[in-house]
DNA sequence: GAGACTTATCAGTCAATCAG
DNA sequence: CTGATTGACTGATAAGTCTC
C-alpha cells in the first residue's frame, strides 16, 4: 500500500507491505525514512542497512538510495525541499543528525494530522499548505537538527525544553491563529510560562527563526496572497494583517521579496 | 486635487550576548 | 535558567511622488 501528498515544498508517504524500488537520487531534497513497522533494508551510497523501530535514515540532496520492505514493514518518508530545510540554519549546510531516532506513536500522530490537513482543507488554499509544511519542517528541524542529545520515547528534547517542546505544537497553533493580531513576545511567553527570554531562545532553538520574524513570514505570504487574489490597496491590507502601517508592510515586504507590494502585484499571474 | 504608494526619520521594541 | 545590556530592527508619523 502506498500513500502520497505532495506540497510545493514537500511529499510525505506512508509505504507499508512488500514494496522495493530501484537506486535513484533527489536532486533538490532532502528525505528522511523513518521505519515504524517492521524493518526495512535501505541502501545509501552503497551501504546497505537494516532499520526499524523509529531508527530514521537521512538521505541528502543528490545521495543514491533505495529500499524494500517486507510483507509486514512499513515506512514514513518526509520529502523536504533542500533550500527550505536549510533556511534558517547557521551554517549554509546545515549539519544534520544521521540517525535521529523517532517516537514511534508520535510519529504516527503527527502524520495524521499533517495529511488530515493537507486533505481535509476547503479548496485549494496555499496559505494552509504552507502552514501545515511550517508545522512538517519546525519538527523535523528539531528531530534533525545536530545540536540536541535525544530522549528516548519523546521528541528530539534537549534539557528541561520538554515542557516547551510539548507545547511547541501549540504555540505555532495560536500563532497561526492570531498572526494578524498584536502578538507581544510577554504574551507568547506567558502561554508556555516561561520568562519571555527563554522562550525567545526557546523557540529559535526549534523553529529556526525568531518569533518574531515567524510572524512576520506569515503576514508576509498572506499579503502575497491577497496582493494576487484581490483588489484591496496595499494600506487596507496592511492593515488587515496587523501591521499598524502601511510602511511596516513595504518594508518588510521589500525586505522579504525584493520587490514593493504594488510591484509584486504587477508581476503577479491572474487567478 | 485626491487617493494610493513609497521613503525618511526617530522613538520604542526585539533579540543576541553575557554575567550572575 | 534568568535577567540586564545594547545594537539592530520595527512601529509610528510625516512628507514626497505617482497615477488617475
Amino acid at each position: 500500500m502506498q500513500f502520497k501528498l505532495t506540497t510545493p515544498n514537500m511529499e510525505l508517504w506512508r509505504i507499508e507491505n512488500t514494496f522495493e524500488n530501484i537506486p535513484h537520487a533527489h536532486a533538490d531534497f532532502y528525505q528522511i525514512t523513518i521505519p515504524v513497522i517492521g524493518t526495512c533494508r535501505l541502501t545509501q551510497e552503497r551501504r546497505v542497512y537494516s532499520i526499524s523501530g523509529g531508527h530514521a535514515l537521512i538521505q541528502h540532496p543528490g545521495e543514491e538510495h533505495h529500499f524494500s520492505l517486507g510483507p509486514d514493514g512499513g515506512v514514513y518518508i518526509v520529502q523536504v525541499r533542500k533550500q527550505l530545510l536549510a533556511e534558517g540554519w547557521r551554517e549554509e549546510e546545515p549539519e544534520l543528525d544521521s540517525r535521529p531516532l523517532f517516537n514511534l506513536e508520535d510519529i504516527k500522530k503527527r502524520m495524521k494530522t499533517w495529511t488530515s490537513e493537507l486533505l481535509l482543507r476547503d479548496g485549494p488554499d496555499p496559505l494552509a499548505v504552507e502552514e501545515t509544511e511550517g508545522r512538517v519542517l519546525a519538527y523535523i528541524r528539531h528531530m534533525v537538527g545536530k545540536n540536541g542529545s535525544r530522549v528516548s520515547g519523546g521528541l528530539n528534547v534537549r534539557h528541561a525544553d520538554r515542557a516547551f517542546v510539548s507545547g511547541m505544537t501549540d504555540i505555532l497553533e495560536f500563532i497561526h491563529a492570531h498572526y494578524t493580531e498584536r502578538l507581544t513576545m510577554d504574551r507568547l511567553a506567558s502561554l508556555v510560562y516561561q520568562s519571555k527570554f527563554h522562550f525567545i531562545r526557546s523557540f529559535t532553538q526549534t523553529v529556526g527563526v525568531t518569533p518574531y520574524q515567524y510572524i512576520l513570514r506569515l503576514r508576509i505570504e498572506q499579503a502575497k496572497e491577497q496582493l494576487a487574489r484581490t483588489r484591496a490597496s496595499v494600506t487596507e491590507i496592511s492593515y488587515s494583517l496587523g501591521f499598524s502601517s502601511p510602511s511596516q508592510l513595504y518594508r518588510a515586504f521589500a525586505k522579504a521579496t525584493g520587490v514593493t507590494p504594488e510591484q509584486y502585484r504587477k508581476g503577479a499571474a491572474p487567478r
